[in-house]
DNA sequence: TCAATTATGTATCTTTTGATACCTTCTCGG
DNA sequence: CCGAGAAGGTATCAAAAGATACATAATTGA
């Protein structure tokens, strides 16, 4: 186990000594195993995480439906967990780890006051949000103006490059969840794409070429 | 001409006696004619607009076509404006006045300062990114889900709204360009809501009944 | 080991949306 | 008053995506 101070170092933010001591003094550093929930649905957020290592995603849910809204890589943050804190929110969404993360923890109070004091720690903040805006954005985007097969393919691609695996684990009718469409649709595309040597197919993972 | 100060008590927003002082003290007053570009793509940002009156259009342009992304309403700023400011970047998008607006002016130099120093100016800050988002999210969600005839729908409604008349001055072209869809298509939809009294066409504007 | 469950493959049909083409009507400047 | 350009109407065809139905293969747990 890497001790706490490397961690801060890791993720490469904030640079005042005093705010890695602070972080040091109240944060905590956490494991979850795959598939544990880090910010559940409808709760006071108590703690908002920062990732070290391993993916986080954070979704929605809506009518029966669920809506990804992003994947937390390593080095950022869960925007709707600091939004929440920020007004004493419950959290509108989830946060599950996809694979094992380790994150540290920074308690709401913190949140607040660091934002006042430290200026790197408030343009982590303010980062956080705009990033998450720009990335909906291209989201949006893709989704108004791009064609479901090449959005499949997208959404493959850039899992395999957030786990750093070309084989990714996921049915295709989560898949379909995803991209907000249905599983024979999915299926009937990644058969094509099998077909030009774009993914090789396997029960419960499709690995990408 | 109301005074700068009974202004600043109609936005209620910003509580504190100092920061209204403040805004006193270091913010215009400026006023926008219909089709006044109120922030430039690719300029960097001196001010940041927060309107009283009227209503401001925010939009993207990327390979030739506009994106919308929000409407500036009275007490409401313009969030890429302060994300520009945030990190000293050019404006990725363009604000245009709808009508005839005005609007408090805010030097990018307070935007942070008062930021460290008044809750009430940060809480505005972080409520802008929180709203932008969701409202964004909404957009997607409706994009992904709905089809083309409720969401032209549901734009004029709210763009009545906004607006506070039944009359929107807009042509099919427009509406197809703020829908991600072509004229053809807006046409033929809003001939069937005519045709269902859910609207009035006229040349140049439409009618929300 | 075998039934139930989950994951996947595929054909058929329909609806929605987009593309194209062509026409009419309105507006406005000269 | 006239002609160009903008705005709008409408028909036809094609493509994309969704809905439904049914079949097969893998996995799992009693």
């Amino acid at each position: 186990m890497i001790p706490f101070s490397d961690v801060i170092k890791r993720i490469g933010l904030f640079h005042e000594p005093r705010l890695r001591e602070e972080i040091l003094e109240h944060c905590g550093l956490q494991t979850f195993e795959k598939s544990d929930v880090v910010v559940r649905e409808g709760q006071f957020v108590k703690v908002v995480p920062i990732v070290v290592s391993g993916l986080l995603r954070v979704y929605q849910t809506r009518e029966e439906r669920e809506i990804l809204l992003y994947h937390v890589e390593p080095s950022q943050t869960c925007m709707m967990s600091l939004s929440a804190c920020f007004f004493n929110n419950k959290s509108p969404s989830q946060a599950v780890a996809k694979e094992k993360t380790e994150a540290i923890t920074v308690p709401t109070k913190y949140v607040t006051q660091w934002q006042k004091e430290y200026s790197s720690w408030n343009e982590f903040v303010i980062r956080t949000f705009r990033n998450r805006y720009d990335e909906l954005l291209d989201t949006l985007e893709s989704i108004a103006f791009e064609h479901i097969d090449k959005r499949t393919l997208e959404y493959l691609k850039s899992m395999a490059s957030k786990q750093q695996s070309k084989e990714v684990e996921i049915s295709h009718q989560q898949l379909a969840n995803e991209l907000g469409t249905t599983r024979v649709v999915i299926s009937r595309i990644l058969k094509h794409f099998e077909m030009d040597q774009l993914v090789k197919l396997h029960r419960g993972f499709i690995k990408v070429l």
